[in-house]
DNA sequence: TCTAACTAGTTGTAGCACGAATCATTCGAA
DNA sequence: TTCGAATGATTCGTGCTACAACTAGTTAGA
């Protein structure tokens, strides 16, 4: 019993330290290209496509009114647009621009590599292991 | 190469999913107690001990200005104290008060408890795994 | 002694996040 | 068909986070 509760703090511990580690590492990769952490990730969030405002806050874990500002800001830097839905005159569907669109790879590409340099000295069994392993925690 | 590329890719993008799956259980965790997320960090890390504020800083990873109306906040709240430097008076150690330690054990538990129960459906092995390849990444 | 390096705090600005309230639109049921 | 409820988005007010540039005090070493 003592082992288990060692090991399960150790993995949550683990788990803790990681995400601040990784928090560090996206807001490091965001910076340099003039963004937030929390912007990056809305670019990226769309960069499959475009998403309504009410979606757009469940995906990013945010209130709408949190989100209203936030687009506001990348709108006036031409890094998103907001698109009026044909069928709903409430609705409307943030797209990124062209611009967005390539910073958003930018960023993205930018903390995938810097992810891979640290686990690059994992054994290629090991990756596969974490990366199950995480998906099925996600 | 294909499946290298792609295994790198799944890896990468599983670690960033499950950091913002585990910011928002943070988030969800911190919330009830009356603390942000980056409160309950502070307190966290302060359990080992008191620390000064440069120390702390760049244990948090945040710039000491940010810390000082940090510190404030928590301080007016009773739940830190700033302590003076018997050897350097300009210093001060920033130190839980009893509210404050027994704070941070809640909000340690509470986030260790959320991420068991996430981690509970994997097998003693791949915990172990996990674990171990987490602590070589930090 | 006196200066260079360090530590803490201050100020100003921008962004994030929430809840409550608001407005327009859409949908559904009487 | 029409009125009330639900929905999509925004606005407003408040508090927290974060940074850069700056001030001021302290210590230690030349």
């Amino acid at each position: 019993m003592e082992t288990t509760t060692a090991r399960d703090t150790d993995l949550a511990s683990a788990l803790v330290q990681t995400m601040h580690r990784l928090q560090d590492v996206h807001a490091e990769t965001s910076r340099p290209l003039g963004l937030t952490p929390q912007q990056a990730h809305l670019l990226c969030v769309l960069i499959a496509g475009p998403l309504g405002m009410t979606e757009l806050s469940r995906i990013l874990s945010i209130e709408r009114s949190s989100l209203t500002s936030m687009v506001d800001r990348l709108e006036r830097r031409t890094l998103v647009t907001r698109i009026p839905s044909p069928t709903d005159r409430r609705a409307c569907q943030i797209e990124l621009t062209p611009e967005g669109l390539s910073l958003a790879h930018d960023a993205h590409n930018a903390v995938v590599d810097r992810i891979n340099t640290l686990t690059a000295n994992l054994p290629a069994s090991t990756r596969q292991t974490l990366a199950t392993a995480l998906q099925s925690i996600i």
